[in-house]
DNA sequence: CGGATCTCAGATACACTGACATAA
DNA sequence: CTTATGTCAGTGTATCTGAGATCC
């Protein structure tokens, strides 16, 4: 372990945006789903809650869009917050194809334990960064996260 | 398509780190494969014919450790790239548990033509960015990535 | 009819795990 | 005996594709 003067990256990766990009990122996940898998949850579940929590209500193809979660993925996994107790689905009288998806208070605990599990993980990720670096940090990736969202047609 | 007037993302979300790194991320890796697959390839041949070129013969074993891809890919990726004749495997004469990986003219071309789109695919992904802010980028993110992989045991 | 919604079954890329034989 | 290397088979996860059923 501890591969030790390991500086051996290449230097035509080691300046490649998407390499950093995707290698950052790949530590971000490992920290968010080793933390979240703790507590038996996934980032699907704070997405979904989360998004339930601000806009109340909604459809499993209105999660879709808000979360970025594709719309098999959000069937898997409101099947298991609903197994939880998390949410429940109940049909829409009005558009009988409809779903929709409701926090329970159960929910909104589970929700305030996983956006405190999730501020001590920042905490970890950005540890090296100083406060106004890291808003640096958050600024830059908000305004590419925009300008590839437009356009985006792929998006369930 | 288009979805107007999308900015339904969650306020908790929207500014969550790891949030907007594994976005961003996300739109990264989707045009780098979407990118190399164009032409046959993967980000696995990127890293490793660079890795290659920079540092010359090496082992399956140090070209894991330089480009992060786990023993057990390397196998595989370096299945495919000699398939095609863009590396050569010879046994290592002085330690006959290795082999040397080597690079050829033909995985040279090879590169060139991967890097000009990797480029190109660069440009795709921080068009939004000025120069100056490109470079901030980099530069935090290196700064992030460092941190991480220090302390990191479970590189190959 | 076109278009939206939900569901399931499967594919893909990437990362990782475990086991094994071989050889240092 | 312990460690490093290469190989293979298989797991897991986030994402996405395709199909079908239902309903507006």
């Amino acid at each position: 372990m501890d591969t030790p003067a390991d500086d051996g990256t290449p230097t035509r990766l080691a300046g490649l945006p998407s390499w950093l990009l995707t290698q950052t990122a790949r530590y971000a996940h490992r920290l968010v789903t080793d933390g979240l898998a703790e507590i038996g949850a996934r980032g699907y579940h704070y997405r979904l809650l989360a998004t339930l929590d601000e806009y109340g209500p909604a459809s499993q193809a209105d999660l879709g869009r808000r979360t970025g979660i594709h719309f098999s993925d959000v069937v898997a996994a409101t099947n298991d917050l609903a197994g939880h107790g998390f949410v429940e689905r109940t049909p829409d009288p009005t558009d009988r194809r409809r779903n929709i998806v409701t926090i329970t208070p159960a929910g909104r605990h589970r929700l305030d334990q996983l956006t405190q599990r999730l501020a001590r993980i920042q905490e970890e990720l950005l540890a090296p960064l100083s406060a106004p670096e890291r808003d640096r940090l958050v600024g830059l990736l908000t305004r590419l996260l925009a300008h590839h969202r437009r356009g985006d047609t792929t998006r369930p």
